[in-house]
DNA sequence: CCGTGTGAAATCGTTCACAGCC
DNA sequence: GGCTGTGAACGATTTCACACGG
């Protein structure tokens, strides 16, 4: 592989704490506007302002992957934003099936920001025979049942699961038993999956409940 | 105050890491759960094997609010339900707003999930004229700029943001001004808000990027 | 002078292990 | 015997502070 001016060091993923991997996504997203803007350094403190960090975190952070900044000038932004995708595995594209098309499920199929950063949905499906076999901006919706077929044959790497709470276990085993590796959940239950599989909830709900807690909860109530 | 059988200790909510809230919620999911299928008590390890995490820090995360538990017993499933739903200050009902009636926006407002937890949709809101005065899900959809006044009148807590990246800083602004002090935000971007609303940001992209990098990362590739 | 990279110190959160209670 | 509540030990992450480079 063709080095670049910066070294990018690999170290085991097990070091990496997962609060740092989720700060990148962030940074990745600032860099990308200011970038666009026209912007071309930046200072770990003024990325760190932005975001609402402070100058060392955004510098500890960068330095887990290897030396990008330079001293006196900062960061460049564009060399950072391609560094940052090669390290999230964003420089490629990823094959995305979604499971369950509600509300939900059609929602996420039409919005725009995956396919920006990497992910295409290939494929969807529901259980509904009455959904299947229609297409949904641009992606076929199939029925239930195949599944494990199209998952494999398509080479299906990752999965969006907005299926009703009761399904989503079986749903999941199914998913994986057919190849795919990493799944983002949106169904309220709490899955039990194997190790080898990567995994995200997104409950909306408790999100709300985060939000319902510090408001009752605040010392300086309105 | 008028205690039940058991005391809830109001800590400082600085005291209180951010941590254990979002279990919390999770706790709270899986005791419904339990609780409807007819459980009357569980231990802190059940709860932890189910969800997860040790013992321990299921523990130690409900004493953070008082005594509980029942040695020799554990947990029972309906009264720490109560219990946390207090916590959290979804034993009463909020009053939501909708901002931005987009593809994301119309799921949400079709979500069952946050009418069973407390949260009310009264009213949405888009800067698109064609789609303001219609109904969705039985929300009335007003144009923007009468969000000022609405917020204000109907006496709105809480709003989702699903308007595109460029404007959520400036309707985030307007709505905090018009009295929200609580916001779930959607859009891309980081807002920078006053310090006595809470804020907590949702990037359906950002989450993919998480698993593709634990994917890519994987120490057993398949 | 400004700004990075990095050990050392401080802080925060989790796990251990056990006394006490049912 | 089973299980909670909790101080103490441990581990992880964040912040500090400074040496070094453009």
């Amino acid at each position: 592989m063709s080095a670049g001016k910066h070294k990018l060091l690999q170290p085991d993923p097990a070091d990496v704490p997962k609060a740092v991997v989720s700060r990148l996504s962030l940074y990745l997203r600032e860099l990308q506007r200011l970038s666009q803007h026209g912007k071309n350094t930046v200072s770990s403190s003024q990325l760190g302002r932005l975001l609402g960090f402070t100058d060392a975190q955004v510098r500890k952070d960068l330095a887990c992957f290897g030396h990008f900044g330079q001293p006196g000038i900062g960061y460049r932004c564009d060399e950072l934003v391609g560094v940052i995708r090669r390290i999230l595995g964003t420089d490629r594209t990823w094959t995305v099936a979604l499971l369950g098309v509600g509300n939900l499920g059609r929602a996420l199929l039409g919005y725009k920001g995956f396919a920006a950063k990497g992910f295409q949905f290939v494929a969807a499906f529901d259980s509904d025979p009455r959904k299947a076999d229609g297409v949904i901006d641009g992606v076929r919706v199939h029925p239930m049942d195949q599944l494990s077929e199209l998952v494999h044959r398509q080479r299906i790497q990752l999965a969006m699961l907005s299926v009703p709470a009761a399904a989503a276990q079986s749903v999941a085993e199914l998913a994986i038993a057919a190849g795919v590796v990493g799944i983002v959940n949106f169904a309220p239950v709490t899955l039990s999956l194997p190790e080898h599989v990567s995994l995200v909830g997104v409950d909306l709900a408790t999100e709300l409940e985060q939000i319902a807690f510090s408001v009752a909860n605040r010392t300086n109530p309105r």
